[in-house]
RNA sequence: CGGAGUGUAGCGCAGGUGGUAGCGCACUGGCUUUGGGAGCCAGAUGUCGGCGGUUCGAGUCCGUCCACUCCGACCA
């Protein structure tokens, strides 16, 4: 391609409202433009980088023998509503009616489409497992879009589904799609973590994330420091320490005036905060709109994502002070200690309680009226929880379940992610084949996802230096980016430059080349900017040298004078020996 | 959804106390220049985010809506 011909320019400073480095990048570069908040136009040369990580994508996929197809992104609701997800995740879905006013949705992911296949072409073991991908465009209308592509309501996605026969078999073809992600990145140049995870709203047993370590990320990481054990923050689990052994001791109420944070309360009785209990308070998204009660350990943060899974899945919100008193108890002194469970009307009160709040005796918790608190809690005795769970937060520091590491909290960008689905969409959907014996059995599946845009974000968080983007050979827009400096057309230099265009082209090398009348420093800004990895300057400074200048982005000073007999064998070696 | 900030030319920005809009880059034509974002001359480019109000007069003051960016999504 000419950059005299390009759509789309580069530009000399820094859009405003680019805060981080690949959004910066990607948009000064012109492989990017917004259109609305979370929405981008791939201008040519960024489609180009998105169909070179497809590419990848596309290799991988195959080499395990999962065959592409194409799923559309308009959605019945029927199937979401199968499956409960019409229900259950919220505004996200973007939905939609026909004009014969069916509701529609547009497809956020794929499970329920590949599933509903799965109804009239699955019949046999046989057929097991069925390995499918495809690249399609999700619409996801995200609470906050940010940080450029990182998350955005409009995305193309590699999502790929396997169907199994047994949960040994996928057990089995797992790993293989792990190491087919590892090799993914390491296609990109990209060092990346792999955590363990919270499945969220696509449920199911088991997932690990793809982290790429950034500070601009939008997830918390925790990594033991003996490196054994990485977590998503959502998912972490650590060591809440021992329980003392001490008897339990009675009920016994304490004046505190003008403490209402566990800090204060402490400080107050002079006890550490690992001996007191506080409460949280929730309004379930249901229709009885039940309370949710949740006692922990004071010194622990509650993890709403934990909580979440601990109540099934059950969407709710942060309650109001209106809505705690309605209820009986007192904010800033709220207590389980008897409240009604039964508030009229169907509605519950359900009382969710941290593992360290059951196992740890005698806490100091709120009496539920004002400036007084109880000593000597203990659960199931004073309280009964209707759940309990690990349902606290970790947080830098702690200590790690099984050794004595400790967990560090780090910030990280999640690019790809791997589900055992179990049988969270085959089951609703009704789906079954016969086995070796003839007995109906339910599949077993397994979803496998990575964005295109996302992960062309962290090439750029990971691979560019002052001057602009450094690509990967596998994922650069060209091959080469060939830079004359002659101006006038019937200059040697541009004669020649013409010749090597043409002749690098026939030899199917992808080359952007420089022939604007533009000056040496303008173009070779635009270079760096660009990123290509390899630049070739033909100008009559080279010439007289004797031949052309080979230089790679990545590296600094002046390249190397290489005779133009020879050239393109040259450049090919040089290209593909990367 | 809550909080903060920003909207003036394609991009980056300036426009005390109200008087009818400018700078740099980019763009068009011409001449010169040619290995790290060139120079000179001549030009083109604006619903000052929208609507409403105050005023003889609003980019500027008031109200309202919209868009974009950032922070937060709990700890009683």
């Amino acid at each position: 391609m000419r950059l005299s011909q390009r759509f789309g320019r580069t530009l000399r400073e820094d859009p405003s409202e680019a805060e981080i480095i690949s959004h910066r990048l990607l948009q000064r570069a012109g492989f990017i433009k917004p259109l609305a908040s979370g929405i981008y136009t791939q201008m040519p040369l960024g489609w180009r980088v998105s169909r070179r990580i497809m590419d990848v994508f596309r290799y991988e996929m195959d080499a395990l023998g999962c065959q592409e197809m194409a799923m559309p992104i308009l959605n019945p609701a029927e199937i979401w509503q199968e499956t409960g997800r019409w229900d259950s995740v919220g505004p996200a879905l973007v939905r939609w009616k026909d004009r014969n006013e069916r509701d529609m949705a547009l497809a956020m992911t794929h499970e329920e489409a590949l599933t509903d296949i799965l109804k009239s072409e699955l019949d046999s073991y046989k057929q097991l497992p069925i390995l499918v991908y495809h690249m399609q465009t999700k619409i996801r209308d995200e609470p906050r879009p940010r940080a450029g592509l990182i998350r955005v309501r409009e995305f193309i996605m590699k999502d790929a589904y396997s169907v199994h026969k047994n949960q040994a078999d996928i057990d089995k073809f797992y790993p293989k799609m792990i190491q087919a992600y590892r090799n993914i990145y390491q296609s990109c140049n990209l060092d990346i973590t792999e955590v363990e995870a919270d499945s969220g709203m696509m449920g199911g047993s088991a997932s690990h994330e793809f982290m790429l370590m950034s500070e601009s990320g939008e997830d918390s990481i925790f990594i033991s420091n003996d490196g054994k054990y990485a977590a998503n923050g959502e998912r972490a689990v650590f060591d809440k320490g021992m329980p003392p052994e001490e008897a339990q001791a009675e009920l016994e109420e304490v004046h505190t005036p003008n403490c209402k944070t566990i800090a204060e309360v402490a400080d107050f009785l002079g006890v550490p905060q690992t001996k007191t209990v506080k409460a949280v308070f929730y309004v379930a998204h249901n229709k009885t709109r039940d309370f949710i009660f949740v006692v922990i350990r004071g010194d622990l943060p509650v993890n709403e994502v934990k909580l979440g899974n601990a109540l099934g899945g059950l969407l709710f919100e942060a309650a109001t002070e209106d809505e705690i008193e309605a209820v009986g108890a007192v904010p800033g002194y709220a207590s389980p200690i008897g409240l009604a469970k039964d508030l009229g009307n169907g509605r519950k009160l359900i009382i969710v309680a941290d593992d360290s709040a059951v196992n740890f005796p005698n806490l100091v918790g709120g009496a539920n009226k004002i400036e007084y608190h109880v000593k000597n809690v203990n659960a199931r005795r004073d309280f009964e929880p209707d759940i309990i769970a690990d349902i606290a937060l970790a947080q830098d520091g702690d200590k790690c379940v099984d050794s004595e590491a400790v967990l560090e909290l780090r910030r990280g960008i999640e690019i790809g992610h791997c589900f055992k689905l179990g049988t969270r969409y085959s089951k609703p959907m009704n789906i079954t084949f016969l086995d070796e014996n003839g007995k109906a059995q339910t599949p077993i599946m397994g979803s496998y996802g990575i964005g295109v845009g996302r992960l062309m974000a962290a090439i750029v968080e990971q691979h560019h230096d002052d001057n602009g983007i450094i690509w990967p050979q596998n994922v650069a827009p060209f091959d080469l980016h060939l830079v004359s400096l002659a101006k006038k057309a019937k200059e040697k230099a541009m004669q020649q430059a013409e010749t090597l265009y043409q002749a690098l082209t026939f030899a199917k090398i992808e080359v952007l080349f420089d022939d604007r009348r533009e000056s040496p420093g303008v173009k070779f800004a635009d270079a760096d900017l660009i990123g290509i990895p390899w630049r070739v300057t033909v100008s009559n400074r080279s010439l007289k040298a004797g031949g052309v200048e080979v230089k790679q982005r990545h590296q600094s000073g002046k390249g190397e004078i290489i005779p133009l007999e020879g050239f393109v064998e040259y450049i090919i070696k040089k290209i593909q020996g990367k």
